[in-house]
DNA sequence: GGACCGGTTTGCGATAGCGCAAAGAGTTGG
DNA sequence: CCAACTCTTTGCGCTATCGCAAACCGGTCC
C-alpha cells in the first residue's frame, strides 16, 4: 500500500507569481491584463511534496489547481480496493474540476508523482470564472472534452487489447506526453514503478515487469528503479498494436 | 459485420416542434421563450431509422443533434477493425458535439438503436450557444463531464473486475438508466443483442451468451432475441460486485 | 558493516475466457 | 409454409495472464 494519506503535505505559500506565469494557459486565453491580476489576486501558491495528495477521492471539492510544475498523478480506488491510475497530469494543466462537472465532491484523488508547484482557487470561484473570463468556458469544456477522449480511447484499449499493446500504448503516451530527450532515449521525467504502470493497465505488477524485463533484453527501453526511457519509439510502438511488420521469435522458452 | 453504413437513412423533416419541446432539457435551461424559439428556428428536425447513422467516426463534424425520442448507440472502431460500444444514449441527451471538444471530425459514430427523433443544428452554432444562451456552456460542460466520470466509471470496471462484474454492471447501468417498468421486471426498452453487450463490455459474445443463459436459468434475467429484462435487480447487482443489502453466500453454480 | 526495506525479477501451477466450429431457434419475406 | 437469415446456444482445446511464493537488488538506517 501507498503512503498516500490525506490532504497533508501541502505546504506553506510562496511569493505571487507574475501574470505572464498563467497567460499562455488555454484557459486564460481571452482575459486582458487586469483580469489576469484579479485571477492571480484570488490564488493561493502551493508546493506538494512527492507522493502526497492535493486532494482525496470523496472529499468535498473546496478548491480547484492549476498545476504550474511537476507532475500528478490521478487515482481512482474500488470498492474492493484496487487502486487505478486514470492519467498523469503534467504542468499547464486543471486538475481538481469537479466543479466543472457539477460534482461536490473530487471524483479521485491527485497524488504528487514529484515535488509539485500549483496554483488553487476556492470552488466557489469556478463560476466566476465561468462568467466573467471570456473563453474560459470554452476552453475548460475542451480541456474536458480532451480528457474524455483520453479516457475513451484507454477504454478501447482494455477492451480490445492485450497486456502486451496495453503496457506499450502506456509507455508511447507517457514518453510523449513527459518524455525528456536524452543521449539514451525518451526518459519518463517521473518515478514510475512497475506498479504504476500495472494499475495504468489493468495489468499485474508480474506482468508488466516480464513485459519490461523482455523490452530491455531487445533494446527498446532502458531504466530501472521507478525510471523508464524509450530507447527505440518505434519499436515500442510496433509492440503498441501494429504487430505486422515484425520479425524476431520472442517471450519465454 | 453490421449494416451501419454512412450517414444515410437520416429522414425528411417533420414539422417544427414546440419550445416546449427544449424548454426543460439542462443545456437550454436559462433562455427565455424567444430565446428557444431562435434556437428551434436554426434546427432542423430528423427522424432516423432503426441501425442507420446519425453520424459516423471521423466524419467531418457539421452538426451536433439533441436526441428527442429513441436511443443511439455510440460506438468506436479499433484500427484492428473490433467495434466498441461506449454508451448509449437516450432521449433529452447532446450528441455528435464533437466541436464542444474543439474536435473537427465526429471521434464516434451514432447509430440509432431503434427509429429516432432528433434535433439538429450546425455546428457552427455551437459558439453562438456558448456565447450567449446563458448556462449553456457550464450545462455543456457539465455532460462532457458526466460522460468523462461514467467513462472512467467503465475503465476502471475493464481495469479491475471479471467479465461477469462487467456484464452485470453494464446491464444494471442500462436497465436503471433505459429500464421500462413491466410485470416482469425492468425492460430495456431497446434491441440489445449479446453481441451488443461483448461490445460493451470487451468481453466475446460467447462469454456473454453464457453468462446471461446461467442468469436466466437462476430468474435473474429474462428475455430472448435483442431483448433484455432484468427481473431480478439486487441479484444482479450483487453478481455486479457489489454485495451490499444482500446476504445470498452465493458464487459460481 | 550488516540488517532492513521498497521495488524488481522470476518460476510455476491454476484458470478465466478466448477462438473455433457447429447446431438451434426465432424472424422475415416470398 | 418454406427458405434464408440472423441471433443465440453449446462443446472443447488452448493460451495469456493471474496469483502466490521466493529470490534479488541497490539504497538507507542504525
Amino acid at each position: 500500500m501507498r503512503n498516500s494519506d490525506a490532504g497533508g503535505g501541502v505546504g506553506g505559500a510562496m511569493r505571487k507569481p507574475d501574470r505572464t506565469l498563467i497567460a499562455d494557459m488555454e484557459v486564460f486565453q481571452g482575459a486582458g491584463p487586469e483580469m489576469l491580476d484579479a485571477i492571480l489576486a484570488d490564488a493561493r501558491v502551493l508546493r506538494i511534496e512527492r507522493e502526497t495528495a492535493v486532494f482525496a477521492e470523496g472529499e468535498e471539492a473546496a478548491a480547484f489547481f492549476l498545476l504550474l510544475d511537476g507532475h500528478v498523478r490521478v487515482v481512482r480506488t474500488t470498492p474492493a480496493g484496487d487502486q487505478v491510475i486514470m492519467r498523469y497530469i503534467g504542468a499547464g494543466q486543471l486538475i481538481g474540476i469537479a466543479q466543472a462537472i457539477g460534482q461536490a465532491t473530487y471524483p479521485a484523488s491527485a497524488i504528487a508523482a514529484v515535488d509539485c508547484v500549483a496554483l488553487a482557487w476556492p470552488g466557489s470561484l469556478w463560476e466566476r470564472f465561468m462568467a466573467r473570463t471570456p473563453g474560459f468556458a470554452a476552453a475548460a469544456c475542451r480541456t474536458v472534452g480532451r480528457r474524455l477522449q483520453d479516457t475513451q480511447a484507454q477504454l478501447i484499449d482494455m477492451a480490445t487489447g492485450q497486456v502486451e499493446q496495453r503496457v506499450a500504448r502506456a509507455l508511447c503516451r507517457l514518453a510523449r506526453q513527459s518524455g525528456r530527450q536524452t543521449g539514451a532515449g525518451l526518459e519518463i521525467s517521473f518515478p514510475l514503478s512497475r506498479q504504476d504502470i500495472a494499475e495504468m493497465t489493468g495489468a499485474t505488477l508480474h506482468s508488466v515487469s516480464r513485459l519490461l524485463a523482455a523490452w530491455t533484453a531487445m533494446g527498446i527501453i532502458a531504466g530501472g528503479r521507478q525510471r523508464v526511457t524509450v530507447t527505440d519509439f518505434a519499436r515500442l510502438q510496433a509492440r503498441a498494436g501494429n504487430h505486422p511488420p515484425d520479425a524476431g521469435g520472442e517471450h519465454g522458452p
